[in-house]
DNA sequence: AACGTTATGTAATAATATAACATTTATAAG
DNA sequence: CTTATAAATGTTATATTATTACATAACGTT
């Protein structure tokens, strides 16, 4: 069971935009689009992702600079993720695979690093984009 | 074998200036740095580290924003890398592990995408973080 | 030498993200 | 219910990261 988290008015605007748009979206694309609902600044849409991120309600897509709902009702608060991206038309999903998440999260070497964290992103081309 | 890439001046001045420094490094410093070298211009570290990065010779810490001299003598040209980075001290290295290499080399879902190329990124404390 | 490709130089600007400070709202302890 | 504390908000300015656009030069082939 996953902690229910009260988001603010101004989380719960930004969180919501992301969660319909159903894929990844900027930062500066995201004020665009609140800014009718009253939220005027850069800092006000950062401070919103910070939070999300911190509580697992969205991920960020480094190779991006993009921002996620998280599609896995069991996610881990963000401290194992994989996407998958395709590099023609940037879809991206969140992986869920149990075998691959815990083979990773168990992984070690021997540099004496205790891992407590990844992400991981895979590039490649989707199913449809294979085939034009 | 890999393949000699004759790298051209503002690629070789900005090439040493990485591996010289063992660890991650950002543009701008990279741009500081490399000033009284006659590199004056973002754009002009910017066209380099693509190149680099197209040709293998250093990989982006997506995560940091920051490039590091490829560690990996056999490094398949950027299309698999992985990363260990310390939360506490930002020191980064590239893991080679060839199991982790070959699982991730083949890792498929169901999703019809074809992966041709991943990066994954590793947190946590490094041993010396650890004691403090 | 002529051609195509790759690299360079330069200026301007776009895109992404944070610092600093003042104020307000929510939460919890007494 | 009130006081203390933490969390969230509002606002301005600025820092950091990266690209567009255009002109010129060097390199590698035939």
């Amino acid at each position: 069971m996953q902690k229910e988290h009260n988001l603010s008015k101004n989380q719960k605007i930004i969180f919501d935009l992301i969660d319909k748009s159903g894929g990844p979206m900027k930062a500066y694309s995201i004020l665009f689009n609140v800014q009718k609902k009253g939220i005027k600044a850069p800092l006000q849409v950062y401070r919103a992702l910070d939070k999300l991120v911190e509580i697992g309600k969205i991920h960020k897509i480094e190779s991006r600079n993009a921002f996620i709902a998280c599609q896995n009702s069991s996610c881990q608060i963000s401290k194992a993720t994989a996407f998958s991206i395709c590099e023609s038309c940037e879809n991206v999903s969140e992986i869920s695979n149990s075998k691959l998440s815990k083979y990773l999260s168990n992984f070690s070497d021997n540099s004496g690093m205790k891992y407590s964290k990844y992400n991981l992103e895979f590039f490649g081309l989707c199913k449809k984009c294979k085939s034009k």
